[in-house]
DNA sequence: TCTTGCAGGATTGTTGAACAATCTCTAGGC
DNA sequence: GCCTAGAGATTGTTCAACAATCCTGCAAGA
């Protein structure tokens, strides 16, 4: 084995390990109580425009009034809560302008990571596909189980897992939050299985298309995929 | 004057007046003291890898702890600061792999929003266009004075500006971030005449374009335009 | 000489109580 | 019925204290 050969075997090595503590430094309190908080909001308990009360918190997740600002804080920035100075923190009531908004971005973002893959086509390998497949399949298996709430988690997670294919920390951090929020519009509609069950076929398809190296094809068609997703979600949002 | 003009002029005052309530409405203690930091920060008073000391900055901002810590929640969420677990804040050091990935974000988001102005374009009345002239006569009103960070201060304006002609309050935040970062970068470079004096041009040449509703052209120049300060920017810290 | 292990000091993480500022809601007056 | 005033509740902010963790320097051993 050459040096250079075992230099980025060591280096992998090295970022693997750096992965690992990073995760085991998380902030501990603050961060424990915003990850129970965003479940709260993202599965729907905490409906939007609910308010969060402090002293009530504080009791529920076991620590100080501080600490649970600092949560806050945390939620704030990923758009899953709002506070009104005085008033308190909400999970916030968005509205179709809100929808228009977030999938704008999403087009924008998503259809020039596929567009993009062009270029950095030699250096992807195929097994960076691997978490889109598996986000099929699990999307797949759900509707076979009739679990529709479970089918859009998985549908999501392929779109992360598709802006993952970027290498941009910036572009996961911005698409962790859009999703957030659209989950959050995603509980004012009644019909999880008319929301979420086309898609199911439009990833695999998508999926497809990436595997076959067919950029353009698959930014083309993800690019319509997403209109086709902000029409059903307005008119679900008109009708409601 | 029509009912429907008087309409729009009142709408218009209305929203000064909300903008304004919100600006004295600001969290206090704890959004001024990010006020503070964040100049010090991007005016480079505080140096990349350089560590915030609670203790020391309580004194200075005259808060307490607690609020001086929601300030670097605040500043940490725009990018401007990081936080090492039980180490402290420190002002983030970027390389050149976070150029890269922030020139990627600008140019999806910015050139998007120039080439959406063809459809929205009815409706876009001239007067959109005036904060783009005034930054552009700032810039060259500067750099004849010789001032060169004001003249990148101008310039980023420029461009926040730009963006802000997509309406759309996520594009907005996310601008807001990425060249905040942006100037933790023109810190390590010694010589900002030469990081910005080329682009005074380049943005007078990109308004009179969209003055003359030549949207595409202006895409595409904007895209090159962006290209190039990549690439000036990276040469700049290779040879640093 | 270099590494290893161990205090000691310094800094951050978290808590609880307290008070000031602001909002909400109810009661009373017109 | 509508407006105003005040009580009560909630948030904004501070302070002091303690626990947990990190960094530094020094001594012991290979």
């Amino acid at each position: 084995m050459s040096t250079g050969g075992a230099e980025t075997e060591r280096q992998a090595w090295l970022r693997t390990v750096a992965a690992d503590v990073a995760r085991l430094d998380r902030s501990s309190s603050a961060e424990r109580a915003a990850d129970i908080l965003r479940r709260s909001i993202t599965e729907g308990a905490l409906p939007p425009g609910a308010q969060l009360s402090e002293i009530e918190l504080t009791e529920v997740l076991e620590v100080s009034r501080n600490t649970l600002r600092e949560a806050f804080r945390l939620l704030t920035h990923e758009g899953l809560l709002v506070y009104k100075l005085h008033r308190g923190v909400f999970v916030p009531e968005l509205d179709e302008h809100d929808v228009i908004d977030l999938y704008r971005l999403r087009r924008v973002l998503e259809v020039d990571v596929v567009r993009g893959l062009d270029d950095r086509d030699p250096e992807l390998p195929a097994s960076r596909l691997e978490p889109l497949q598996d986000d099929v399949e699990a999307a797949e298996a759900a509707a076979r189980a009739d679990r529709w709430p479970v089918v859009g988690t998985a549908n999501m997670r392929f779109h992360e897992h598709l802006i993952g294919l970027a290498d941009s920390s910036r572009m996961d951090a911005m698409t962790g939050r859009l999703l957030a929020e659209l989950r959050l519009l995603f509980h004012v509609i009644a019909t999880p299985r008319e929301l979420h069950e086309p898609y199911i076929e439009r990833n695999r398809r998508l999926f497809e298309l990436l595997e076959a190296r067919k950029y353009d094809e698959a930014a083309a068609d993800l690019h319509e995929y997403l209109l086709h997703s902000e029409q059903a979600i307005l008119a679900a949002f008109r009708s409601r």
